[in-house]
DNA sequence: AGCAAACTAGCACACCCGTGCTAATCTCAG
DNA sequence: CTGAGATTAGCACGGGTGTGCTAGTTTGCT
């Protein structure tokens, strides 16, 4: 054998150089190409890793979705339920540059799904996990776990967290943001009240 | 002269050609050809018109902004002012197969420009309006004009719709998609209860 | 030291890309 | 009918694309 060496961080260093072109120059200029310059290294060991293009993609949207599920296990439950609560929510905001570029490579990745059809598996389970969060949440803030009547209410949050973090890409990254996190409040103060 | 025909006419069908495109194989696979293809034109016909990508491309959000609004100004002010500001509203929502293949080029168009960037004033500008339409709707609602107090409820309600219309996109269209009216309609009481 | 596996490097092919360009065809005003 | 401008059709160029393939080079176990 030979280096056995960090295969997997190679994997990640070039997800990260597929970032990076979305980011820079949209996602029709990913290519294995374009990537492996990004990266810096030669084409050839780009498919060493990862043979064809569809598996660098998919990779790379996997570890997005990796990356903000690790960011938000690591808010730990405190005293305040609403306070947990919305700590945890901000990190689905994009409001630092990581989770901004998060959400634009997701959404990149998701205009390009019809011709990978691999992505939609990858977005739904995104989706549906994030669901689950907001109504795990909601239960939480109500007092009210298995309360059926409380998914609705769930699904309301989690539009309201989808809207304002479509709405914080839109507002370029320097202008303020707390109105973002205020309407989040909000939004959980009336669920809290209507425990 | 000749045929000075209906030059817009074909605009609107290539752009509609554009869109099918987007659905059917991803931003990536919009070229002059494939374009032109699905319209049943030659390439040479496609560029007598759009001389260069970048226009068929602005040319295509543009109109597909423009349908947007057309729909929206369809509706009329009845007796019941909740009742109006939900029929507006819902005209943002991917509701029919036409409003869905929209918000799904819109996406893809976002996506991609970071490569023409003349599409993003296009999105600015679309996302400004729809702001707008929200706040002269929940003015309406709460009977109070120019409260600068209900620009925050407005932009609570502008989140929830863009959040409701993503989730309706997740879902396969097919979905029984009543719970998202159902929660915009919730949306709108609490403005009205707070008045 | 030896050797097999892991890795790097790069050539080659067929194909798609946007766009400059010319020639043919159509259609209506005169 | 004639001719001019609108429109269609298509060739050609330089360049980018994904991927199959083959050599070199490194690496670490035995």
């Amino acid at each position: 054998m030979a280096r056995t060496i960090d295969r997997n961080a190679r994997k990640v260093q070039l997800a990260q150089a597929v970032w990076q072109v979305i980011l820079d120059r949209g996602i029709s200029a990913v290519s294995v190409r374009t990537v492996a310059e990004q990266a810096g290294v030669v084409v050839g060991s780009l498919r060493h890793v990862f043979p064809t293009r569809a598996e660098l993609l998919q990779f790379s949207a996997e570890l997005m979705v990796q990356r903000a599920t690790d960011r938000v296990l690591t808010v730990r439950e405190g005293s305040d339920p609403a306070e947990y609560a919305l700590e945890v929510l901000k990190n689905f905001l994009p409001l630092t540059a990581d989770s901004r570029a998060e959400l634009e490579v997701n959404i990149a990745l998701i205009a390009e799904s019809p011709a990978l059809p691999q992505l939609v598996a990858i977005r739904n389970h995104a989706y549906e996990e994030l669901g689950n969060a907001c109504l795990r949440l909601t239960e939480m803030l109500a007092c009210r776990p298995n309360d059926p009547e409380l998914v609705e209410r769930a699904r309301h949050l989690h539009a309201v967290l989808d809207g304002l973090a479509i709405h914080l890409l839109m507002d370029p990254p320097t202008n303020d943001s707390t109105w973002a996190t205020v309407i989040l409040e909000k939004e959980l103060a009336r669920i809290i009240r209507n425990r």
